[in-house]
RNA sequence: GGGAGAGUGUCCCGAGCGGCAAAGGGGGCGGACUGUAAAUCCGCUGGCUACGCCUUCGUAGGUUCGAGUCCUACCUCUCCCA
């Protein structure tokens, strides 16, 4: 929010890549990173079973925090996503089982340490879990001691509840108290492991604000917050949905080929800022990258989908997933990497058609889908266009390698393999 | 507890004098153009054993030849008052 230049590495860096949106204090944090070693924290909620690329931006802040010196602490939200977040949404979301959530906890851990180095180093990453506090709090002895330092007067005058209050949704008291334990937190994580920043997504800033107040009033040192914009893509839409659902970043949930694929496809007026953000590339090369212009750029967002691939599934997976690409897209030839679906001898004997055997490819919800696929032309079998939509499968469609291959579009691909 | 209002195509918003597979958007998918881009244009957007059949308008009943539309009860949500 100023334009001085940060001394820092960590701050130049930050500023650089386009990781800032807001900061309470630039000069103060600065002179803290300076200092030595800086210990910050994100939470993270276990609302769904992976985190997906929206949340891949502040584990990119950590991760250049730990690259420059500094303490990252991922806090995971076990107890505050048993509260559940007001920020940024219209309605409540369902209430989580506690079952659920410990368990989307487990599934998450393990993206973390794609990006950061966990141990007990001094810059070592930290894992942590706010249901170790706040799952013991005592209500009574909680709103003596922390909670008569909220005003509700500034609570409602917050964006996360007036927002709901003007558009007259309902925000339930529970849901009214997040704020507060998220503040908490903070003030729990400086004691703990002197942690005096808290980073975050640009809608996490009344929370992360909220903690500094609380942290003023309890006796804290000070602390800052850092939020990094809300991705969106150059044409206007939220990061990290498709189609298919959300782009997750656990590989049971998205298949590597379809993350890289994700990236590859990128709007040209993204790839720098993608560079920049998602992949950890100098800035001179990203600077030469995205300089490329015309169908020359589809360099540059291979680059982007190779790296950023790499960075979350490792560079051998991120190789295939090219490799693969570079095969279908690129010389047209039959990737056998292509997701497979088996199907058995005797059900192609039987007599398979086209429209069924797409459905069972997972390539179209309904046989009323297929069907109007072919009609406007988006089907393909081996290649060649579907113009009928009672052709059955015959031993000649699987030639090529024993498989049979179906499109939907330009870019959905199965092969499908009888067995 | 009292009063006022609302729930529509399982993505969202949203029209709907008793004849409705249900207007219109957004989103999405496919096609054309390109560069696996954007923009633009076109088509599609309940299911199926498909010129027919089945299931959809909060839930359950009722009135009607016929109900998203009328009546009754119930559920859920919102607002206002207490």
């Amino acid at each position: 929010m100023t334009d001085q230049q940060p001394q820092s590495e960590f701050l130049r860096t930050l500023f650089a890549r386009g990781f800032v949106h807001q900061c309470s204090d630039v000069a103060g944090l600065d002179e803290k990173a300076l200092a030595g070693e800086l210990v910050a924290y994100i939470g993270f909620d276990c609302t769904a079973p992976s985190l997906h690329v929206g949340s891949l931006l502040p584990i990119m802040m950590l991760h250049w925090l730990q690259k420059t010196g500094g303490k990252p602490i991922t806090l995971m939200g076990g107890g505050t996503t048993r509260v559940g977040d007001p920020s940024g949404k219209d309605e409540s979301r369902k209430m989580l089982t506690v079952a659920t959530i410990e368990s989307n906890k487990d599934s998450i851990r393990q993206v973390f340490e794609k990006f950061l180095t966990f141990g007990d180093g001094k810059t070592d990453a930290l894992m942590s879990d706010n249901e170790e506090w706040l799952c013991r709090l005592n209500y009574i002895d909680f709103l003596r001691d922390v909670g008569r330092h909220f005003s509700v007067n500034r609570m409602m005058a917050m964006d996360s509840v007036k927002l709901r209050l003007e558009r007259e949704h309902e925000l339930s008291f529970i849901e009214f108290n997040y704020m507060c334990l998220q503040a908490y937190d903070f003030v729990e994580l400086n004691q703990r492991h002197g942690c005096i920043l808290q980073m975050g997504g640009s809608d996490q800033w009344g929370n992360i604000v909220t903690g500094l107040d609380l942290g003023r009033r309890m006796g804290t040192p000070q602390l800052y917050a850092l939020t990094s914009p809300l991705l969106t893509t150059a044409s206007g839409a939220k990061m990290g949905k498709t189609a298919a659902g959300a782009v997750w970043l656990n590989a049971d949930m998205l298949p590597v080929y379809d993350y890289w694929q994700y990236w590859r496809n990128s709007e040209d007026a993204d790839v720098e800022r993608f560079l920049k953000l998602f992949t950890t590339l100098p800035l001179d090369e990203v600077a030469r990258l995205s300089a490329l212009q015309g169908a020359e750029i589809n360099e540059a967002k291979k680059v982007l989908a190779n790296e950023a691939t790499a960075l979350l599934h490792g560079r051998a997976a991120a190789q295939a997933a090219a490799e693969t690409a570079r095969k279908t897209f690129e010389e047209g030839v039959l990737a056998e990497s292509l997701p497979t679906v088996t199907v058995a001898e005797a059900e192609i004997a039987a007599g398979l058609g086209v429209l069924t055997a797409f459905v069972k490819a997972g390539l179209t919800p309904s046989t009323g889908e297929a069907r109007r696929q072919i009609k406007g032309g988006g089907l393909k079998l081996n290649d060649a266009a579907i113009t009928d939509e009672r052709y059955m499968l015959a031993a000649k469609d699987f030639a090529r390698d024993g498989v049979a291959k179906l499109s939907v579009g330009k870019k959905k691909h199965v092969l499908l393999k009888p067995v």
